[in-house]
DNA sequence: TATTGTTATACTCTATAACTATA
DNA sequence: TATAGTTATAGAGTATAACAATA
């Protein structure tokens, strides 16, 4: 029998997992030609209206200069309006067909993430979620 | 204050976690010139001596083609060396630098983990890692 | 000086298709 | 027919450098 040698190790696992998850998600946004990344942006758009998009940047961890393309597919679709506020920064707010398409984005996160809360005991829940924020928000990661 | 819909997601959580967690890996693999897939590979072929390419996929989850220029890597650094065992199997094996250089590895991996435990309860370890791994290993994922 | 937004570029991981050779 | 290994290629995320315009 084959050894595996990184099983028990956690950094490993969470890798593991992230990846099968994410592949699961990229398949439920493919019938609305969205990617993860683009279906965060208008879910966090949603929810601020008038961000901008260097602070979406620092709320997903996107940096610049990858938010750049990401914004212009979704302004090139007609999902997201861009009004100046001032020289450098445009408030951000949903179109009518970004709205509908963001509505819809939200309902497969929601099936996605009901079907991978399935395997996880209801009483580990809480602190397994906990737990993954410490992972990415203690600044001594 | 801006609003994150996405923050009690635990995909998003699995995701941003993972992502963290791999960038310091790869952080200390650094000094080692090795990505986390190929320190994976040199533990996985000191664990499981004479293992092919093959099974390393299947183990670690790597396509064939992705395999391909990995262990092409490693052998022409002389980590690894291949033994014909049939027409088209190789029987791999680490060769003394190899050896060397996956014990260097092998520590970093360790010295990552424990900082990664660090920041989770001891008493949710153990169901962190066994979430983790239903995550992955569940075929209905 | 610092920030916003951009372009160009490169690396890594993942994925598919097509192929050779062997079992 | 199925498997092992390879090549080529493409998509996606992440990273740095450099830049223009603005605050």
């Amino acid at each position: 029998m084959t050894i595996d040698p990184l099983k028990d190790f956690p950094g490993y696992a969470l890798r593991r997992a992230s990846v099968a998850t994410m592949q699961r998600l990229a398949g439920g946004l493919q019938v609305l030609d969205l990617r993860a990344s683009e279906a965060s942006i208008l879910l966090v758009i949603e929810a601020n209206p008038g961000i901008t998009q260097s602070e979406i940047g620092r709320l997903l961890d996107i940096a610049g200069a990858n938010m750049a393309p990401l914004m212009r597919r979704l302004h090139d679709r007609d999902l997201v309006e861009r009004n100046a506020v001032d020289g450098r920064s445009q408030a951000l707010h949903l179109s009518p067909a970004g709205r509908a398409l963001s509505a819809k984005a939200r309902r497969i996160f929601r099936a996605h993430e009901d079907e991978l809360l399935k395997k996880i005991p209801p009483a580990d829940r809480a602190p397994f979620l906990k737990n993954l924020q410490a992972l990415y928000s203690d600044p001594t990661d």
